[in-house]
DNA sequence: TGTTATTTATAGTATTAATCTATAATTGAT
DNA sequence: ATCAATTATAGATTAATACTATAAATAACA
């Protein structure tokens, strides 16, 4: 019984994320013939129709789409494997892409890479921005091997740490925050006065159910991608959001003259990573871990 | 970056298990001097040090022992998918390896193999019988698909299906156990009258528990490794045991001129499954599941 | 209805990797 | 010293992989 070779596999997988053999071929740096042979080879171990053909174009068939899956799992393991190996296990060596939600990135990252050129100097880290779903989407393709972003979330199969916490500030026009402050209702508020980012961002979802807002006819919601934009809209129609500390503590809001004020302790989001659970660098990861942590709280 | 063939970890995980050279590649099917080569080229393209060599002998290094093991891990997902893909992912073809406990196999496997010829004709069926623990083994490494024992099991990798309930009945001379009914107290039988498997047997540890049996010193324990050889210790030296009702229904006791009683309700095992969450397999498995439920709860 | 452009499959050859047999090298035991 | 046991190496063989060139199929279009 003779296993896929791990080569074809990824051939596979190329072909599936470019839906055209030349390109995919192109990409993986061999001809068009060796990955139109490598995956009938495939087809004929497997013993099973991977494509469905009309010599014009082709499509995956559901089993298809099923291999391609596990195939990425597979050698996103394998990578894992390898790069263990390389530096024996050791922690804090070789390299690790971290992936980032858009409202902690900017905030946190930089002092992140400070901190870790003393304290894991032979670490390489990369950094990549992106949405909580997209993230997971990376984490499990193997794109990051660090997802940092606000607990919770819902992850079948990766390892969770949490690394801190980011108490949310309210931030808008004076009367307006000292009245929510008050009243601690939002419901007393003038209509779409409270100024929040659009539904990708999780922050959004965080700021509502720390915040207790239940009704959502006095938000304004926007697709707007930053913190800064948020701020400045909110100043503009002298309206009033929330802002995580750690935004805050790097002058967001200040300069559009927003009054900013602390809110009661529950309201506040958890800031944490996730791994796979496959991975064998748990240990440089945890450590990396403590590296954020002490990061989001020295502030 | 290559990454290393599955072929040369199948070899590595084999010289791991037989930690000899020439046997393993006997093993493999192959030459001593391929086995050889393909560890050094592991070697090389993981760029690690995987043996301790001395020329008269060899042991593996930590980071070695590492990466035998998800090594393994690769090989069993690989060798899923293959399976996955002969049979297009139908549910119910193929073959399943069953790992039982020795408290539970003799009593249900017969009848589930009876069950599965009609409510699953096309799958072959392979029975393993051994401890809880390893079971999991045997899971993890792939030798077994499917272990079926009693629940609850600390298990981090694998999923888990409650499939159904096993009560325990009391069995043995017939006054202890009509005092024991009655006082619900075995802390008034005499010293050493009560009968258990030796711990490696779960089915030990849950009688204690569902039982509330928390002393033990009245107990005796014995390596024998079958109910019956219990039963007729608990017969012989007139003390009483507890049996579980799949047993009982098959007639075990009852030879040896035991007293058997049910037991109030809240005294029973969870039988359970377990599968790997990396499986593919899973609708065949859920499907086999309900199979095994319906044989526990018919009787 | 040809013609062309696009796309995947195949044939034949070249290259690379894996494997085998035979043997060397090392060492522990006699 | 010699032998037995064990892993490593050399050289030849076989098998797998890849490349170039080309075929085959089809869709679009004149």
């Amino acid at each position: 019984m003779e296993l896929p070779s791990l080569k074809h596999l990824s051939y596979l997988v190329a072909l599936h994320q470019h839906q055209h053999f030349h390109r995919a071929a192109k990409a993986c740096f061999i001809s068009q013939s060796t990955l139109s042979s490598a995956i009938l080879k495939l087809e004929e171990q497997l013993n099973c129709q991977l494509l469905e053909r009309d010599h014009k174009t082709f499509s995956f068939t559901a089993t298809g789409e099923e291999v391609v899956n596990k195939a990425q799992q597979l050698i996103v393991q394998a990578t894992e494997l390898k790069q263990f190996a390389q530096y024996q296990g050791q922690i804090g060596c070789g390299s690790v892409t971290i992936g980032c939600i858009p409202t902690v990135a900017p905030y946190l990252l930089s002092s992140v890479s400070q901190a870790c050129q003393i304290e894991l100097p032979d670490l390489e880290l990369f950094f990549i921005e992106d949405t909580t779903e997209n993230l997971l989407l990376k984490l499990a393709d193997g794109n990051i091997d660090i997802a940092l972003l606000a607990l919770p979330v819902d992850s079948h199969s990766f390892r969770t740490k949490v690394l801190g916490q980011d108490p949310f500030y309210i931030a808008g026009e004076q009367h307006l925050v000292e009245h929510f402050l008050q009243t601690q209702d939002y419901q007393q508020v003038p209509e779409a006065s409270v100024f929040l980012l659009s539904k990708e961002h999780c922050l959004t979802e965080h700021a509502l159910s720390a915040c207790r807002l239940g009704d959502q006819s006095r938000i304004h919601k926007f697709s707007s991608s930053s913190l800064a934009t948020l701020v400045e809209m909110t100043a503009f129609h002298q309206g009033f959001t929330f802002l995580p500390k750690m935004a805050v503590d790097q002058g967001v809001g200040g300069k559009q003259g927003l009054t900013i004020k602390a809110l009661p302790d529950d309201m506040y989001r958890d800031i944490g990573m996730l791994w796979r659970d496959t991975s064998l660098r748990t240990s440089t990861y945890l450590k990396l871990g403590e590296v954020v942590s002490h990061c989001l709280t020295k502030k």
